[in-house]
DNA sequence: AATGAATGAGGATTCATTCAT
DNA sequence: GATGAATGAATCCTCATTCAT
């Protein structure tokens, strides 16, 4: 029942099946009601259990074709020149793919829930160790992690992007996470807009003043600190 | 509704929802139905809802007790001597106890979901932010994070704990998650147990030698490479 | 969703469902269990709801059918040559045939609860409106009454006759309804059996002669009562 | 347990349950919970149970309670001077008063469902037989109306003043029914506001004029029907 | 006697899966 | 092969009635 059919229509059928599949689950996630599917898919509900015996088997379809894609994807980048660029850039673009696709969240999720079917799984993990290692290799990973801290960081990368997605700083999780991933010395570090309604050092509310620049410290000890630690580490704003 | 009843059969009947709905809603979340609740507990359905009215209501009172409990201790923590200890001993305690129950999970959830009623999801920020601050103004977290980035790598350490629990290394994604919030000088490097089914350099599959001590490399050339890098960072094994 | 099905055995289960709906809510109202309908008609609960989404469109959907019926026999006898047949002829059979049928009693309710769906309320009231003017034009309908008192009147005696069903008059309810519409000067006098256990008089309870024609009036002045009260309106017997 | 209890506080109990019913019940008819009663009485619900053994014997208890009083009431007029008067009148105020009384209406209701404990339905048809002898016997009622068929019309009566109850006119209904039992020669016309939307002969909506008077037929053959219609019948408007 | 907690049988609705057409 | 109709177990919630305290 997996194996693709013979004739012309049913494959066609299969495919818009496929698609259906593929943008409800991405949108909603196991929730969707098959019928719904097979509405999208303009086919009946017998159809798409003739191509796949259960609705988690066309689940695990849908997000085996996209783990495919990322698998090759990663193979490719397997040889590129710059070992840092083509571990970080990957996770990167993986996480921002699975962003806003319920579905190969779930997939490749830190539980694998859905998704061991295929032998997938082992394939993008193979795939994943490669750029792992080469980046390890290269200096641009730490040593001690190993290819499951990585799938499990993407999928809470994932995890994070999705519930605390804000507008002003897509990505900023990711980051957060390569970051983790990164020897000490190398780091990207970036900024977000300034808090201006708690004092920066002790966490005190501030009192906004009605005209003039907004306060940044409670108090002139405060000031002070500030002071002294911009001294100590003169890089971060 | 919520009030505590007089009398002690029905007090214990309570308690007994409550813990029934604890466990029920760690082992699977909000999903478990409601009636299954009431049959751990012992009661009719009718019980469950003459305490709370409706299931959204349990799984609140569920899980209020303990950010409750969460945010006692985080605020407990506030006048630490250590701000670095407070803020990361926080961290990683508050994980490893959601790391088992998804209902917890779920409320500190990245997205929040289900947990916005009597504002404890504030107080939880509240008293987060105070740690963090302190810590960053002791130096020991990157000041380029806030509240918010934080509450999303807790929920994201937690979902990664779930998920990618092996048994070896418990709290060892947290460790990491942590580390993405250090200032590039200090870090908390572990090693885990080394993988002896592949090269350590290049990933390629290793042919387990039948006697002897297990090889680490696939090819003299990668154990040359080991050496080489081994000199550069003489620090991690 | 209420669009006729194309299968046969589709089309034939809709019927039997619209039919068991028609008695059990003819029977009993809104309050049979959808159920119990599902029941009566041989097919599952879900075959009911794949036909109509809800219980009360299932509702709307039998009533419909019938108020349709209705509306066109008011638009057929818009034209007729008796304005008074007509529209009493029309209050009656309606009366009569909703008598029998909580649910088109319901639906043509004194406060129309649960019929405002498909217009079928307005198209009634329409039609109604004209056969009334006609009357009323023709001098049979007293000209102090509109559409909505004859839409209450209507509901009333559907209510009386379901009420007070006295297998020895049907519509006897109807007919006084009616004539609380015509003009004084005509009306149509109908008279029961008489009450063999009271005084026609004073309603003193009659002690049953044993034997012989049974007595009418408690005494002889009651009798004599009656005997001038005769000569004053000779019509009614 | 329907005995009057002994103790004084019970008896309180009893009677603050019966208010409470009272008040419930006519609001919202069989339909609220027993809890709510007895919330509403500020007893438990057990108490309820202690005083009538059913839900429906306490809804009986609180219809006869007002049954009760509308039959002293029939009786205190059964001698009154003006045998018309008293029976309209009783009629008209029983209606009026049961028009807001959810209860009420149930009880007296066509079918007289929930009505049929103590015998008080029989009182109420004996006292209410006693005024309807008096006014026919004094010419006020049409002789071939039975005591049922009053019952009856007092039902629909209260039916339609529910539904249709138009806050323009409050007792309309009414009226119309008692016009139904008038002999012909005498009868209460009342008439409402014009209806400008329609032509008052054959109903056809007419276009409003933008300025003027506005129009009240939709063509001159109708306003000569109209002419010729007032001619006959002189009195109504 | 009073309380109000507990019961548990329904009731409306959904949806994965099967099967007649 | 395709269709979409049918199924019926499962889910949340209500409320009359009983019973332990």
């Amino acid at each position: 029942m997996g194996s693709p059919p013979q004739r012309a229509d049913a494959r066609r059928n299969r495919e818009r099946i496929l698609q259906a599949a593929f943008e409800a689950f991405a949108a909603e996630g196991h929730l969707v009601p098959l019928d719904d599917i097979a509405r999208r898919a303009g086919v009946g509900a017998g159809t798409v259990y003739r191509n796949f015996p259960t609705k988690e088997a066309l689940f695990q379809a849908v997000v085996t074709v996209r783990i495919e894609r990322i698998v090759d994807e990663a193979r490719a980048l397997g040889g590129a020149a710059d070992p840092a660029d083509a571990f970080y850039g990957f996770v990167t673009q993986v996480v921002e793919r699975a962003m806003f696709n319920h579905a190969v969240c779930e997939a490749l999720a830190a539980d694998m829930r859905g998704f061991d079917a295929s032998g997938m799984d082992e394939q993008f993990t193979a795939a994943l160790d490669v750029l792992l290692r080469r980046a390890q290799n290269a200096g641009a990973v730490r040593p001690d992690v190993d290819v499951q801290d990585v799938r499990a960081l993407l999928a809470g990368a994932m995890y994070m992007e999705r519930g605390h997605r804000r507008g002003d700083r897509p990505g900023h999780m990711t980051s957060l996470a390569c970051d983790a991933l990164r020897p000490t010395t190398k780091r990207n570090e970036t900024s977000g807009p300034r808090d201006e309604t708690h004092c920066e050092i002790c966490a005190t509310p501030l009192t906004p003043a009605a005209t003039g620049r907004p306060a940044r410290f409670c108090s002139a000890s405060c000031r002070q600190k500030a002071h002294r630690r911009k001294k100590a580490s003169p890089k971060t704003g």
